[in-house]
DNA sequence: CTTGCCTTTGACCAGTTGGTCAAAATTTTA
DNA sequence: TAAAATTTTGACCAACTGGTCAAAGGCAAG
């Protein structure tokens, strides 16, 4: 048995583990927690339902893992933002590279997404505890900027809100985003859209 | 049996309908269709199960009558935007309606939400017909203004996604929202901050 | 108050759910 | 290659799922 206790994994076992948190990622994010299947997850990994419980203790590990995994990526590019750089470029990298993980990881996106309008019964005290501190460090570095007078007066704590929803926007709704945009891509418009947004809302002068 | 043919509604019947229609709203908007149960619904309506589905013919039933019931609403306030009004003024009373919505019913925009993200199995043809078409009737009306030199340039189709990814955050991400803030209320920046953002978007001279 | 309709319910059902287990199959190790 | 360890599986289970149904309970009009 694979148990905590273990200190090596065999290529089986990472094989297969990794191939479990795959399928229940294209599975949890469509269906969240409670609407998806240990079934529906086996069938995505190629592997029979007991097996999989051969892995992970139970649904719920399964889905942990995923949630833990996710985290750490989710926090990381708002650390990137360097105090030193331009104030400016500084918000625009962050918001590309928010940008660019909705295009490369919608799923994970999208089960991010999902935690957190069932109520994040889950990362609750991640949310009030880690990531509170995280965006009210970035917070006071803005108020810097504002105080210097480097870019226009604006709410730190909305303006991180609003970078969230534009760039996740593109990821979670994806569906409603092709049903009106047709064919064209998206992810074309989507940068310079943001990026315009941005520059003129931190350095215009009305 | 209260059936489709039936002329009329008697009280018990509306007073059991809508109270069923408020339960299923608080139920599926939290867990999505598939995480929800009917005695879920039954318990928060206050009613025993087959006692629901003697007013709904199925589970399913319930939801669509909501999700029908919610599109309405949702596609009004776009309706609402005035070619003959000032661009400015009349965008960013779009967007404030919008938040208001959020604001009020942030259940069904939950419930919307969820759908979307889980694919809009169900209402995908919406999307892609009646929405896409209004739409890309106010993009006509937007790029209207822009050439007449009455706003700065944008592309409509982007500018209304974030339109709808700002104030649907406040709803759909709630709980992320006041974990940050902690006891400050996330509509009272909220206002601002996307009055701010689109004046300066609309009008600035950079 | 009683007849006829509307409403509610308890008992029930077949299919699905997350999860267990011992045994079989496979891989690794010596 | 044989023993030991790991991996996989089929059979199984109790709880829950959406849904049915006949019978009982309530209600309003005559």
């Amino acid at each position: 048995m694979p148990k905590a206790a273990q200190k090596t994994d065999t290529r089986i076992q990472k094989k297969n583990q990794s191939a479990i948190l795959a399928a229940g990622l294209v599975v949890f994010s469509q269906f969240g927690f409670r609407g998806s299947t240990l079934d529906q997850v086996a069938d995505e990994a190629g592997l029979s339902k007991p097996n999989l419980l051969y892995y992970f203790r139970s649904k719920d590990a399964i889905y942990t893992a995923l949630l833990a995994k996710l985290l750490e990526n989710w926090l990381e590019p708002l650390r990137k933002i360097d105090p030193e750089g331009d104030p400016v470029e500084e918000l625009l990298g962050y918001a590309k590279r928010k940008l660019a993980m909705s295009q490369n990881f919608p799923r994970e996106s999208r089960l991010f997404a999902n935690e957190i309008i069932q109520g994040a019964p889950r990362i609750g005290d991640v949310l009030s505890g880690e990531l509170r501190e995280l965006v009210d460090e970035i917070a006071v570095i803005i108020n810097g900027w504002i105080a210097a007078g480097r870019i226009n007066t604006v709410d730190p704590h909305h303006l991180i809100f609003s970078i969230w929803a534009q760039t996740q926007h593109y990821a979670d709704f994806d569906v409603q985003v092709r049903a009106i945009l047709g064919k064209t891509d998206p992810f074309d418009g989507a940068e310079h859209h943001l990026e315009t947004m941005l520059r003129r809302m931190l350095t215009s002068t009305t």
